[in-house]
DNA sequence: GTCTATAGAAGGATAGAC
DNA sequence: GTCTATCCTTCTATAGAC
Protein backbone atom coordinates (compact mmCIF):
# COMPACT_ATOMS: atom_id res chain seq x y z
CA UNK A 1 0.00 0.00 0.00
CA UNK A 2 0.87 3.47 -1.39
CA UNK A 3 1.50 6.13 0.94
CA UNK A 4 -1.31 9.00 1.54
CA UNK A 5 -1.34 12.49 0.14
CA UNK A 6 -1.23 13.31 4.02
CA UNK A 7 2.01 11.51 4.35
CA UNK A 8 3.42 12.83 0.79
CA UNK A 9 2.77 16.14 1.77
CA UNK A 10 4.43 15.73 5.40
CA UNK A 11 7.81 13.77 4.19
CA UNK A 12 8.11 16.33 1.59
CA UNK A 13 7.88 18.97 3.89
CA UNK A 14 10.42 17.42 6.00
CA UNK A 15 13.03 16.98 3.19
CA UNK A 16 12.56 20.84 1.98
CA UNK A 17 13.11 22.44 4.98
CA UNK A 18 16.09 20.08 6.42
CA UNK A 19 17.65 20.80 3.29
CA UNK A 20 16.29 24.71 3.03
CA UNK A 21 15.04 25.65 6.10
CA UNK A 22 11.78 26.67 7.12
CA UNK A 23 11.64 30.45 5.43
CA UNK A 24 13.17 29.12 2.47
CA UNK A 25 10.64 26.50 1.53
CA UNK A 26 7.69 27.87 0.12
CA UNK A 27 3.88 25.82 -0.04
CA UNK A 28 3.95 25.80 -3.47
CA UNK A 29 7.13 23.71 -3.69
CA UNK A 30 5.98 21.61 -1.22
CA UNK A 31 3.22 20.60 -3.31
CA UNK A 32 4.98 20.14 -6.17
CA UNK A 33 7.57 17.76 -4.54
CA UNK A 34 5.03 15.53 -2.75
CA UNK A 35 3.22 15.71 -5.42
CA UNK A 36 -0.24 16.88 -3.85
CA UNK A 37 -2.37 19.42 -5.45
CA UNK A 38 -1.76 23.23 -3.98
CA UNK A 39 -5.44 22.79 -1.95
CA UNK A 40 -4.89 20.03 -0.75
CA UNK A 41 -2.22 21.15 1.99
CA UNK A 42 -4.66 23.40 3.57
CA UNK A 43 -7.33 20.56 3.53
CA UNK A 44 -5.28 18.67 6.02
CA UNK A 45 -3.65 21.24 7.50
CA UNK A 46 -5.77 24.24 7.89
CA UNK A 47 -3.50 26.13 10.04
CA UNK A 48 -1.35 26.25 6.91
CA UNK A 49 2.20 26.60 6.94
CA UNK A 50 2.51 26.74 10.28
CA UNK A 51 0.63 24.06 11.37
CA UNK A 52 2.27 21.67 9.03
CA UNK A 53 5.60 22.68 9.97
CA UNK A 54 4.76 21.58 13.74
CA UNK A 55 3.86 18.25 12.38
CA UNK A 56 6.61 17.82 10.64
CA UNK A 57 9.01 18.51 13.78
CA UNK A 58 7.04 16.09 15.39
CA UNK A 59 7.21 13.41 13.26
CA UNK A 60 10.59 14.16 12.11
CA UNK A 61 11.83 14.18 15.62
CA UNK A 62 9.80 10.34 16.55
CA UNK A 63 12.10 8.82 13.43
CA UNK A 64 15.45 10.77 14.62
CA UNK A 65 15.18 9.43 18.04
CA UNK A 66 14.24 6.29 17.80
CA UNK A 67 18.04 6.14 16.26
CA UNK A 68 18.93 5.93 20.10
CA UNK A 69 17.43 2.76 21.27
CA UNK A 70 18.65 1.05 17.90
CA UNK A 71 22.16 1.80 18.23
CA UNK A 72 22.12 1.68 21.99
CA UNK A 73 20.36 -2.11 22.34
CA UNK A 74 23.13 -3.30 20.00
CA UNK A 75 25.70 -2.29 21.78
CA UNK A 76 26.02 -3.32 25.45
CA UNK A 77 29.25 -0.77 26.17
CA UNK A 78 27.83 2.84 26.18
CA UNK A 79 30.94 4.32 25.50
CA UNK A 80 31.44 2.40 22.48
CA UNK A 81 27.18 2.85 21.45
CA UNK A 82 28.06 6.50 22.08
CA UNK A 83 31.51 6.48 19.41
CA UNK A 84 29.35 4.21 17.11
CA UNK A 85 26.32 6.85 16.93
CA UNK A 86 28.64 9.62 15.73
CA UNK A 87 29.94 6.74 12.88
CA UNK A 88 26.92 6.41 11.44
CA UNK A 89 25.31 9.88 11.67
CA UNK A 90 28.86 10.87 9.72
CA UNK A 91 28.11 7.95 7.28
CA UNK A 92 24.63 9.42 6.59
CA UNK A 93 25.75 12.66 6.01
CA UNK A 94 28.62 11.34 3.30
CA UNK A 95 26.21 9.03 1.85
CA UNK A 96 23.66 12.39 1.05
CA UNK A 97 25.96 14.74 0.08
CA UNK A 98 25.62 16.55 3.35
CA UNK A 99 22.11 17.06 3.33
CA UNK A 100 20.74 14.23 5.51
CA UNK A 101 21.76 15.64 9.08
CA UNK A 102 20.21 16.86 12.29
CA UNK A 103 16.14 16.77 10.57
CA UNK A 104 14.77 20.02 13.09
CA UNK A 105 17.48 21.54 13.69
CA UNK A 106 17.76 24.43 10.56
CA UNK A 107 14.41 25.29 11.26
CA UNK A 108 14.89 25.17 15.35
CA UNK A 109 17.22 27.93 14.92
CA UNK A 110 15.18 29.98 12.15
CA UNK A 111 12.26 29.90 15.11
CA UNK A 112 13.54 30.04 18.29
CA UNK A 113 13.18 34.02 17.83
CA UNK A 114 10.24 34.47 16.15
CA UNK A 115 7.85 31.69 16.30
CA UNK A 116 6.92 30.35 19.66
CA UNK A 117 4.31 27.83 18.59
CA UNK A 118 7.36 26.23 16.09
CA UNK A 119 10.08 26.99 18.72
CA UNK A 120 8.01 25.17 21.64
CA UNK A 121 7.39 21.91 18.98
CA UNK A 122 11.45 21.83 18.82
CA UNK A 123 11.91 21.98 22.23
CA UNK A 124 9.71 19.55 22.97
CA UNK A 125 12.05 16.90 20.37
CA UNK A 126 15.03 18.16 22.05
CA UNK A 127 13.63 17.62 25.16
CA UNK A 128 12.23 13.87 23.97
CA UNK A 129 16.09 13.25 22.67
CA UNK A 130 17.83 13.69 25.88
CA UNK A 131 15.70 12.18 27.93
CA UNK A 132 15.98 8.88 25.86
CA UNK A 133 19.71 9.49 26.39
CA UNK A 134 20.21 10.41 29.89
CA UNK A 135 18.08 7.14 30.73
CA UNK A 136 20.42 5.11 28.99
CA UNK A 137 23.18 6.18 30.53
CA UNK A 138 21.18 6.17 34.37
CA UNK A 139 20.72 2.23 33.20
CA UNK A 140 24.62 2.25 33.18
CA UNK A 141 24.77 3.44 36.70
CA UNK A 142 25.16 7.10 36.06
CA UNK A 143 23.10 8.80 38.49
CA UNK A 144 20.37 10.68 37.37
CA UNK A 145 21.70 14.47 37.43
CA UNK A 146 25.00 13.65 35.69
CA UNK A 147 23.20 11.37 33.26
CA UNK A 148 21.30 14.29 32.20
CA UNK A 149 24.38 16.41 31.56
CA UNK A 150 26.12 13.71 29.79
CA UNK A 151 22.89 13.75 27.43
CA UNK A 152 22.65 17.45 26.69
CA UNK A 153 26.04 17.23 26.55
CA UNK A 154 26.05 14.59 23.22
CA UNK A 155 22.78 15.98 21.69
CA UNK A 156 24.53 19.44 21.84
CA UNK A 157 28.07 18.07 20.20
CA UNK A 158 26.31 16.15 17.38
CA UNK A 159 24.64 19.06 16.24
CA UNK A 160 27.53 21.43 16.20
CA UNK A 161 28.96 18.91 14.64
CA UNK A 162 26.80 18.59 11.93
CA UNK A 163 26.71 22.26 11.39
CA UNK A 164 30.21 22.18 11.11
CA UNK A 165 30.44 19.41 8.91
CA UNK A 166 27.85 20.40 6.58
CA UNK A 167 29.30 24.02 6.39
CA UNK A 168 32.69 22.68 5.88
CA UNK A 169 32.07 19.80 3.91
CA UNK A 170 33.64 17.07 6.23
CA UNK A 171 32.24 14.50 7.85
CA UNK A 172 35.43 13.99 10.19
CA UNK A 173 34.13 16.04 12.45
CA UNK A 174 31.04 14.38 13.29
CA UNK A 175 33.53 11.66 13.98
CA UNK A 176 36.22 13.16 15.99
CA UNK A 177 32.73 14.85 17.97
CA UNK A 178 32.20 11.27 18.49
CA UNK A 179 35.71 10.48 19.91
CA UNK A 180 35.64 13.51 22.28
CA UNK A 181 31.36 12.28 24.01
CA UNK A 182 32.88 8.55 23.90
CA UNK A 183 36.09 9.78 26.14
CA UNK A 184 33.46 11.94 27.94
CA UNK A 185 31.02 9.04 28.64
CA UNK A 186 33.91 6.85 29.89
CA UNK A 187 35.12 9.19 32.13
CA UNK A 188 32.22 9.87 33.51
CA UNK A 189 31.42 6.33 34.43
CA UNK A 190 34.59 5.54 36.20
CA UNK A 191 34.20 8.42 38.33
CA UNK A 192 31.75 5.68 40.30
CA UNK A 193 33.28 2.16 41.47
CA UNK A 194 32.17 -0.59 39.65
CA UNK A 195 30.37 -1.97 42.57
CA UNK A 196 27.69 0.53 42.22
CA UNK A 197 26.90 0.43 38.26
CA UNK A 198 23.95 -1.30 37.85
CA UNK A 199 23.99 -4.03 35.16
CA UNK A 200 21.57 -4.13 31.95
CA UNK B 1 32.25 60.14 14.61
CA UNK B 2 29.13 57.80 14.41
CA UNK B 3 29.16 54.83 11.76
CA UNK B 4 28.53 55.26 7.75
CA UNK B 5 25.57 54.06 6.23
CA UNK B 6 27.62 50.96 4.69
CA UNK B 7 28.36 50.44 8.37
CA UNK B 8 25.05 50.35 9.81
CA UNK B 9 23.30 47.98 6.81
CA UNK B 10 25.78 45.68 7.63
CA UNK B 11 25.45 46.24 11.11
CA UNK B 12 21.62 45.76 11.15
CA UNK B 13 22.41 42.66 8.45
CA UNK B 14 24.08 40.81 10.84
CA UNK B 15 21.55 41.65 13.75
CA UNK B 16 18.55 40.22 11.45
CA UNK B 17 20.12 37.62 9.97
CA UNK B 18 21.19 36.31 13.41
CA UNK B 19 17.93 36.22 14.68
CA UNK B 20 15.45 35.52 12.04
CA UNK B 21 18.08 33.61 9.66
CA UNK B 22 18.78 34.34 5.98
CA UNK B 23 15.57 33.53 3.75
CA UNK B 24 13.37 35.08 7.05
CA UNK B 25 15.09 38.56 6.15
CA UNK B 26 13.98 41.23 4.03
CA UNK B 27 15.95 43.31 2.12
CA UNK B 28 13.43 46.58 3.02
CA UNK B 29 13.77 45.39 6.68
CA UNK B 30 17.50 45.71 6.94
CA UNK B 31 17.09 49.27 4.65
CA UNK B 32 14.18 50.09 7.75
CA UNK B 33 16.42 48.91 10.31
CA UNK B 34 19.85 50.38 9.46
CA UNK B 35 18.09 52.72 9.18
CA UNK B 36 19.49 53.39 5.20
CA UNK B 37 17.87 54.34 2.23
CA UNK B 38 16.47 51.11 0.35
CA UNK B 39 18.66 51.82 -2.86
CA UNK B 40 21.81 52.48 -0.69
CA UNK B 41 21.97 48.81 -0.17
CA UNK B 42 22.27 48.06 -4.14
CA UNK B 43 24.53 50.50 -4.22
CA UNK B 44 27.15 49.17 -1.50
CA UNK B 45 26.51 46.07 -2.37
CA UNK B 46 25.67 45.55 -6.71
CA UNK B 47 25.78 41.97 -5.80
CA UNK B 48 22.48 42.00 -3.87
CA UNK B 49 21.53 40.09 -1.04
CA UNK B 50 24.20 37.40 -1.37
CA UNK B 51 26.98 39.71 -1.59
CA UNK B 52 25.48 41.59 1.80
CA UNK B 53 25.02 38.00 3.14
CA UNK B 54 28.82 37.07 2.69
CA UNK B 55 30.05 40.31 4.17
CA UNK B 56 28.00 40.07 7.01
CA UNK B 57 29.14 36.54 7.66
CA UNK B 58 33.04 37.56 7.81
CA UNK B 59 32.59 40.73 9.77
CA UNK B 60 30.41 38.97 12.51
CA UNK B 61 32.61 36.26 12.10
CA UNK B 62 35.98 38.02 13.00
CA UNK B 63 34.46 39.70 15.37
CA UNK B 64 33.05 36.66 17.29
CA UNK B 65 36.79 35.33 16.71
CA UNK B 66 37.93 37.86 18.81
CA UNK B 67 36.38 36.48 21.93
CA UNK B 68 38.89 33.47 21.64
CA UNK B 69 42.19 35.80 22.79
CA UNK B 70 40.02 37.85 24.64
CA UNK B 71 39.29 35.03 26.92
CA UNK B 72 41.83 33.05 27.16
CA UNK B 73 44.75 35.72 27.33
CA UNK B 74 42.40 36.41 30.93
CA UNK B 75 43.21 32.85 32.29
CA UNK B 76 46.33 31.20 32.31
CA UNK B 77 44.23 27.22 32.89
CA UNK B 78 43.31 26.45 29.44
CA UNK B 79 40.51 24.50 30.95
CA UNK B 80 39.29 27.08 33.26
CA UNK B 81 39.00 29.44 30.32
CA UNK B 82 37.57 26.82 28.41
CA UNK B 83 34.77 26.86 30.82
CA UNK B 84 35.02 30.75 31.30
CA UNK B 85 34.46 30.99 27.65
CA UNK B 86 30.92 28.83 27.95
CA UNK B 87 30.19 31.15 31.16
CA UNK B 88 30.33 34.07 29.15
CA UNK B 89 27.92 32.41 26.22
CA UNK B 90 25.69 31.74 28.55
CA UNK B 91 25.09 34.83 30.52
CA UNK B 92 25.55 36.99 26.34
CA UNK B 93 22.28 34.31 25.92
CA UNK B 94 20.08 35.36 29.01
CA UNK B 95 21.33 39.18 28.35
CA UNK B 96 19.72 38.82 25.11
CA UNK B 97 16.75 36.87 25.88
CA UNK B 98 18.09 34.01 23.74
CA UNK B 99 18.91 35.97 20.40
CA UNK B 100 22.83 36.46 20.77
CA UNK B 101 23.93 33.00 20.40
CA UNK B 102 26.14 32.20 17.10
CA UNK B 103 26.13 35.06 15.02
CA UNK B 104 26.14 33.07 12.02
CA UNK B 105 24.67 29.15 12.75
CA UNK B 106 21.59 29.85 11.47
CA UNK B 107 22.48 30.89 8.22
CA UNK B 108 25.34 28.45 7.97
CA UNK B 109 22.47 25.79 8.13
CA UNK B 110 20.59 27.34 5.85
CA UNK B 111 22.76 27.98 3.23
CA UNK B 112 24.56 24.64 3.43
CA UNK B 113 23.04 22.79 0.63
CA UNK B 114 21.50 25.74 -1.28
CA UNK B 115 23.77 28.35 -1.84
CA UNK B 116 27.62 28.05 -2.18
CA UNK B 117 29.06 31.15 -1.96
CA UNK B 118 27.64 31.84 1.40
CA UNK B 119 28.45 28.46 2.57
CA UNK B 120 32.04 28.78 1.77
CA UNK B 121 32.16 32.30 3.64
CA UNK B 122 30.71 29.99 6.65
CA UNK B 123 33.39 27.46 6.07
CA UNK B 124 36.06 29.93 6.06
CA UNK B 125 34.81 31.64 9.71
CA UNK B 126 34.44 28.34 11.48
CA UNK B 127 37.94 27.05 10.24
CA UNK B 128 39.80 30.62 11.36
CA UNK B 129 37.97 29.55 14.95
CA UNK B 130 38.70 26.20 15.14
CA UNK B 131 42.84 27.80 14.00
CA UNK B 132 42.77 30.03 16.66
CA UNK B 133 41.61 27.61 19.08
CA UNK B 134 43.86 24.77 18.45
CA UNK B 135 46.41 27.42 18.45
CA UNK B 136 45.80 28.04 22.33
CA UNK B 137 45.66 24.43 23.23
CA UNK B 138 48.91 23.81 21.19
CA UNK B 139 50.52 26.42 23.35
CA UNK B 140 49.80 24.37 26.41
CA UNK B 141 51.54 21.77 24.81
CA UNK B 142 48.94 19.71 22.81
CA UNK B 143 50.63 17.69 19.62
CA UNK B 144 49.08 19.55 16.63
CA UNK B 145 46.73 16.69 15.74
CA UNK B 146 45.30 16.46 18.99
CA UNK B 147 44.93 20.38 19.55
CA UNK B 148 42.83 20.60 16.31
CA UNK B 149 40.25 17.38 17.41
CA UNK B 150 40.11 19.32 20.89
CA UNK B 151 39.30 22.57 18.80
CA UNK B 152 36.81 21.33 16.84
CA UNK B 153 34.78 19.21 19.55
CA UNK B 154 34.90 23.03 21.44
CA UNK B 155 32.95 24.65 18.80
CA UNK B 156 31.11 21.84 17.77
CA UNK B 157 29.73 21.97 21.42
CA UNK B 158 29.23 25.83 21.89
CA UNK B 159 27.26 25.57 18.54
CA UNK B 160 25.10 22.84 19.45
CA UNK B 161 24.88 23.71 22.93
CA UNK B 162 23.53 27.15 21.66
CA UNK B 163 20.67 25.38 19.46
CA UNK B 164 19.38 23.62 22.56
CA UNK B 165 19.82 26.99 24.50
CA UNK B 166 17.81 28.73 22.07
CA UNK B 167 15.15 26.30 21.45
CA UNK B 168 14.65 24.78 24.82
CA UNK B 169 15.26 28.57 26.32
CA UNK B 170 17.84 27.46 29.38
CA UNK B 171 21.25 28.67 28.99
CA UNK B 172 22.14 26.30 31.36
CA UNK B 173 22.71 24.40 28.49
CA UNK B 174 25.70 25.91 27.36
CA UNK B 175 27.42 25.80 30.77
CA UNK B 176 26.57 22.06 31.04
CA UNK B 177 28.59 22.13 27.68
CA UNK B 178 31.79 23.96 28.89
CA UNK B 179 31.74 21.71 32.09
CA UNK B 180 31.91 18.67 29.88
CA UNK B 181 34.32 20.99 27.51
CA UNK B 182 36.83 22.05 30.03
CA UNK B 183 36.90 18.31 31.53
CA UNK B 184 38.10 16.82 28.40
CA UNK B 185 40.70 20.19 27.55
CA UNK B 186 41.98 18.92 31.15
CA UNK B 187 42.20 15.26 30.04
CA UNK B 188 43.57 15.75 27.15
CA UNK B 189 46.52 17.98 29.03
CA UNK B 190 47.16 15.09 31.59
CA UNK B 191 47.75 12.74 28.70
CA UNK B 192 51.00 13.33 28.64
CA UNK B 193 54.30 13.49 30.70
CA UNK B 194 54.13 16.97 32.72
CA UNK B 195 57.89 17.00 31.41
CA UNK B 196 56.84 17.51 27.55
CA UNK B 197 54.36 20.78 28.10
CA UNK B 198 55.50 23.58 26.40
CA UNK B 199 55.75 26.90 28.54
CA UNK B 200 53.69 29.64 27.28
C1' DG C 1 25.42 59.17 -2.59
C1' DT C 2 20.33 59.61 -1.36
C1' DC C 3 15.87 58.41 -2.05
C1' DT C 4 11.25 56.99 -4.46
C1' DA C 5 8.73 54.29 -7.48
C1' DT C 6 7.97 50.26 -9.66
C1' DA C 7 8.83 46.10 -12.24
C1' DG C 8 8.49 41.09 -12.16
C1' DA C 9 8.59 36.95 -9.57
C1' DA C 10 7.35 34.28 -5.61
C1' DG C 11 5.28 34.10 -1.12
C1' DG C 12 0.93 32.37 1.81
C1' DA C 13 -3.72 31.75 1.64
C1' DT C 14 -8.69 31.21 -0.14
C1' DA C 15 -12.79 30.11 -3.17
C1' DG C 16 -15.25 27.15 -5.52
C1' DA C 17 -15.99 23.77 -9.40
C1' DC C 18 -15.76 18.94 -9.73
C1' DG D 1 -10.96 14.80 -1.19
C1' DT D 2 -8.94 16.72 -5.69
C1' DC D 3 -7.57 20.33 -8.34
C1' DT D 4 -7.39 25.17 -10.63
C1' DA D 5 -7.59 29.92 -10.57
C1' DT D 6 -6.85 33.90 -8.23
C1' DC D 7 -6.24 37.43 -4.44
C1' DC D 8 -3.13 40.11 -1.93
C1' DT D 9 1.26 40.67 0.09
C1' DT D 10 6.11 40.49 0.13
C1' DC D 11 10.36 39.57 -2.07
C1' DT D 12 14.64 40.90 -4.79
C1' DA D 13 16.23 44.00 -7.90
C1' DT D 14 16.37 48.06 -11.08
C1' DA D 15 15.54 52.78 -12.98
C1' DG D 16 16.04 57.28 -12.62
C1' DA D 17 15.16 61.93 -10.37
C1' DC D 18 17.59 64.71 -7.21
Amino acid sequence: MSATTKQRIVEAGAALFRRQGYSGTGMKQIAAEAPAPFGSIYHFFPGGKDELGAEVIRISGRAYGQLVPMVFDAEPDVAIATRNFFIGAANALRASEFEDACPIATVALEVASTNELLRLATAEVFESWIKALAERFKRNGLPARRARELAVAMIAILEGAFVLSRAMRDARHVEVAGEVMAAAVRAALKERPVGSRKVR
